[in-house]
RNA sequence: GCGAGGGUAGCCAAGACUGGUCAAAGGCGACAGACUCAAGAUCUGUUCCAGAAGUGGUUCCGGGGUUCAAAUCCUCGCCCUCGCACCA
């Protein structure tokens, strides 16, 4: 079949669910139920196969558990919320090439690309063209509950509203500020997605140290303040025109870049003068806590873009300090230019302060010792110099007695307490900046801007943590590995901004100047899901908090809800009915990126919202699909959208290759080479199915056989689906199978028994149907099947045709086969005549004896030969029997478990083989005699027959 | 740096919790054979090394350890992935 006859007969069988309404799902009293749903994807861009993975996962599993007898609903709406549309469009109303380019690559033409300055156009364009891809995927979904998010969507927006009221009616959300990386010309946060450089940099605090002088204050910046009690003097460039601003009441000093920044992080600045570096040299000040003056030196190490311009010297921890007052020690030049007495300078001398693993007292000027550092400009060194001793020093640090209050704690601890005093006492304040070099998308250096008066979702509530902590204690997880990250994120979470000024969503419901961002608007409306395909035209803008109210928690009166909103009772409790029905959801999968915020929230929402038989029972998490080993992202440009994959290999194949890349958190890889090789098999399995074959009407054992590892397949199977291993339930329920049935068609000279022909042809194409539902239905049309086996019910395992006896007798049998095979290859030899001898029946109960005494675990050799010479054949061998003891034993011990069970007890082997002459004849194209081993009549020209065992019958080749 | 998950044969990937039939499932690729006019598909076999008897040797990122016994448990180190916040 060539890929456009696939895809049309796809489309065939897309079109037939459609019409059908086989997917839609009603409240059905009676039906237990099974509602599944992963994250709605972001539209800034057609769906990737990224999304495809997270999203197969729970429809695969959807559909099989509506094949279990389930009433299954999965649902899917869109997400539009937030920056990167608005941001996007942006950049196409700017002309922006790159953008562009994205919009090229996803196959959108060029003189479409401009409508797509407008941020509502990619929320009407994107979510049909989304649909269109998940339904030539095969999606089982029930479209009528589809919708998108935003305001431009006044349900939703309602249901956002009600839940924020909610939120903050119990206590949730509170009002604080929040530093960020902010770009001073669009105004606006900048995240990591919006940043040509500088991705991951987050805003870090440095103390500013006040230092005063003059009526002014000089103002020092450092990330550590615990060294406070180290200083020794004050570093100022004297070539540089420092600022005079007034913040508050105060005059500070700082670099004219820190003015800046001062800007937009405290209120009430005025830049009022300026002033030479150079002024200051030679004076001293007062440093803060340590209350000592202490002179203020000329030094130009200090980078001018960090911090405020101006550095305290603390020589004993810092190595660019130490390196820059022993350079200056040795500058006469230097001292006579800024008329400083030489002597004083010399007596400057670190003062030691923390002590830490693997260091002495003085750990800069060790390392600048030990590094080899000869002046302040070899800055690589430095750095390095500066990492290493911070890394021991923060982690093992402690400060010593001359430390004042902080003295004998760790510098850990330290460091807050100091700050936090410094604070209160006025001596210091907090200035942020990025921990690294940020440069937003329109080239402007970020900043760091204190955001006041923002809205947040007080997750550090401990309260609220401990109904999110008991609300996961009680949920699935899947895979249960992921559990560890779930824990540490609860505890970890703390308030979350969970508004801004930009973006595309719901404004808070008591102040319209902020919209709701991304990751709080999504919290819940797996609920909403339930009931939202009822909701009547019209009534838009009269859906209100009394309304959810009712539906959802059944408060307030039905007819005054009514009569509000004009939908009428009956409609309020079918909603208020299918919500009860569905919730809470037994499954909602996602990308593992997503454990971090989105699925926390999500319990921390469900708890603060809902009684606890609402809150979620299960999450289902997944790795990142690699195409040939390399991450798919968008930003890296290896992107392959759904639409692509199925347009080169078909719904089918998409389907089966993403469920079978990978398990658990792992990273599922598209395997390119598995999509072409499923596609022939996926072909030969319909034509196979479709075709007629010769067959008979009697049972035989090898019949049985099959039926039995047909019906263990089954189990195995629903076990790994109910975990989602797809894969292993692919391995168990197709390539195991398959590989079974070929054997059992060798075994039978490929006439198979017809209703066992007829059954393993429809339960294949069960087990196959929810990973590759197309054909599937083509097969389940074609062998005359009513309905669609999407629809079909999955037999229960058939407990009673599990056969474990023969499963053991067939894999002896091949396990012999494979002996045989061994000994040609070793010997080269290809078998002219074969003989099997079987082991002698005495063996037969001994070996039995020493399982059993496995099973009660107490197998010792001597204890075994006491139990096995109370039988008569074995003390009629008592001397081989004695003989072979110890290796018995040592055989029945390492048994695995299973093994134990499976061959506890002893076959007929020679009768077994005897049965199977014809088939070995066949295959080794040789005569074939089988003897027990103890048979005076054998034939035994080698010796062999001595050799025999249990289950492992003395072979010999002529 | 912090938290979480990983590193298994040419490649992908099970096994690890509960140590022993583990030279390690399954898939892909490769090679050989059967079928075929031929190719493809399909089926069968091989795919760490050695081997004229079903065996032996050396393996599961690297070092050390526990044990009669380690891919599996402990420890140290190296490497990879995800996340670290206002961003979907």
């Amino acid at each position: 079949m060539k890929i456009d006859e696939q895809l049309a007969m796809e489309s065939k069988w897309q079109k037939k669910w459609e019409e059908s309404g086989a997917f839609e799902a009603d409240a059905r009293e009676g039906q237990p139920k099974f509602f599944l749903n992963v994250p709605y994807p972001y539209m800034n861009g057609y769906l990737h196969l990224g999304f495809g993975v997270t999203f197969l996962h729970a429809e695969i599993l959807a559909r099989h558990m509506r094949m279990r007898g389930y009433n299954v609903l999965m649902p899917q709406a869109f997400h539009c919320t937030g920056l990167p549309i608005v941001a996007a469009a942006n950049r196409i109303s700017e002309g922006e090439e790159m953008q562009f380019g994205i919009m090229r690559d996803m196959g959108i033409p060029q003189d479409e690309i401009v409508r797509f300055n407008d941020p509502v156009h990619w929320t009407k364009y994107f979510p049909p063209q989304a649909m269109i891809d998940l339904k030539s995927l095969g999606a089982s979904v029930d479209w009528r509950r589809s919708f998108i998010t935003t305001r431009l969507n006044p349900f939703y927006d309602s249901f956002v509203k009600w839940q924020f009221r909610k939120l903050k009616d119990n206590g949730f959300v509170r009002l604080g500020e929040h530093p960020v990386i902010w770009c001073p010309k669009d105004e606006a946060p900048v995240g990591d997605h919006d940043r040509l450089e500088g991705e991951g940099e987050t805003p870090a605090e440095f103390v500013l140290l006040k230092f005063p002088i003059d009526g002014k204050f000089l103002l020092a910046a450092t990330l550590r303040p615990e060294t406070v009690y180290g200083q020794t003097n004050l570093w100022v460039n004297p070539d540089i025109e420092y600022k005079e601003v007034r913040v508050g009441s105060e005059i500070w000093v700082v670099s004219e870049e820190a003015t800046r920044k001062l800007a937009e992080q405290k209120k009430d600045v005025e830049v009022v003068g300026s002033v030479s570096g150079r002024d200051f040299v030679g004076k001293t000040v007062r440093a803060p806590v340590i209350g000592s003056e202490i002179p203020v030196l000329p030094s130009k190490f200090i980078d001018q873009a960090k911090g405020t311009g101006i550095v305290t010297s603390v020589p004993s921890d810092a190595p660019d300090d130490w390196i820059a007052l022993k350079d200056l020690q040795e500058d006469e030049k230097t001292l006579a230019e800024f008329d400083l007495d030489p002597d004083e300078i010399k007596d400057i001398a670190p003062i030691a302060i923390i002590t830490s693993e693997g260091w002495g007292p003085l750990p800069a000027v060790e390392i600048v010792d030990r590094m080899g550092i000869e002046n302040q400009m070899e800055r690589d060194k430095l750095e390095k110099a500066k990492d290493e001793i911070y890394r021991t020093g923060y982690y093992t640090g402690v400060m010593n007695e001359d430390c004042g209050d902080i003295s004998g704690m760790k510098v850990e601890e330290a460091k807050d307490v100091i700050k936090r005093k410094m604070i209160e006492a006025g001596e210091a304040d907090i200035l942020y900046e990025p921990s690294g070099e940020v440069i937003c998308r329109c080239l402007t250096p970020a900043v760091v801007k204190l955001v006041r008066d923002q809205w947040f979702l007080d997750y550090g509530d401990p309260e609220w943590k401990k109904l999110t902590y008991e609300a996961l204690e009680k949920m699935r997880l899947l895979p249960e590995i992921s559990r560890r990250q779930f824990e540490y994120v609860v505890d970890w979470l703390r308030e979350w901004a969970c508004a801004h000024h930009h973006g595309l969503g719901t404004s808070l419901p008591w102040d319209e100047n902020w919209v709701i961002e991304s990751l709080s608007d999504s919290t819940i409306y797996m609920s909403y899901y339930t009931f939202c395909h009822l909701l009547p035209e019209g009534s838009a803008d009269k859906v209100d908090d009394d309304f959810f109210d009712y539906v959802l928690f059944e408060s307030g009166d039905a007819k005054s809800v009514a009569e509000k909103t004009g939908i009428d009772v009956e409609t309020l409790d079918a909603m208020r009915n299918e919500f009860l029905y569905w919730y809470p959801f037994d499954l909602r999968n996602s990308g593992k990126d997503l454990v971090q915020n989105h699925l926390v929230f999500c319990i921390f929402n469900h708890v603060a919202i809902f009684p606890q038989e609402s809150w979620p029972r299960a999450f289902g998490v997944n790795g990142f699909v690699k195409l040939e080993g390399q991450r798919m992202s968008k930003s890296h440009g290896i992107v392959t959208y759904i639409r692509h994959a199925i347009k080169a290999w078909g719904a089918d194949v998409t389907r089966i290759t993403l469920a079978q890349g990978g398990e658990g958190l792992d990273d599922p890889s598209f395997d390119v080479d598995f999509a072409d090789s499923i596609g022939r098999k996926l072909r030969q399995w319909m034509r196979f199915a479709l075709s007629d074959h010769e067959t008979r009407g009697d049972v035989q054992p090898i019949d049985r056989w099959f039926r039995s590892v047909m019906n263990r397949a089954v189990g195995r199977y629903n076990e790994a689906m109910e975990l989602l291993y797809l894969r292993t339930a692919l391995k168990h329920a197709y390539f195991d199978l398959q590989g079974d049935w070929n054997w059992y068609l060798r075994r039978c000279n490929d006439i198979p028994n017809s209703e066992l022909l007829a059954d393993f042809v429809e339960l294949q194409t069960m087990l196959l149907a929810p990973f590759v539902p197309h054909v599937c239905e083509e097969i389940w049309e074609g062998i005359g099947k009513e309905g669609f086996v999407s629809l079909a019910r999955l037999p229960e395992t058939d407990e009673d045709s599990i056969k474990v006896e023969l499963e053991a007798s067939e894999k002896f049998f091949r396990n012999t086969l494979d002996d045989v095979r061994q000994i040609s290859k070793a010997t080269g030899m290809t078998p002219a005549r074969l003989v099997f001898y079987t082991h002698p029946e005495w063996m037969a109960n001994m070996f039995e004896t020493a399982v059993g005494l496995r099973k009660e675990g107490r197998l010792e050799v001597g204890v075994l030969m006491k139990e096995a010479m109370k039988d008569d054949l074995v003390r009629a061998s008592s001397k081989q029997a004695s003989k072979w003891a110890p290796k018995l034993v040592d055989q029945v011990t390492k048994m695995k478990p299973s093994d134990v069970t499976m061959f506890s007890q002893c076959i007929d082997e020679k009768n077994y083989l005897e049965e199977s002459k014809g088939f070995l004849e066949r295959e080794f194209k040789c005569e074939v005699s089988i003897f027990t081993a103890d048979d005076p009549e054998r034939h035994d020209p080698g010796s062999r027959a001595t050799g025999a065992r249990p289950w492992r019958p003395a072979i010999f080749i002529e």
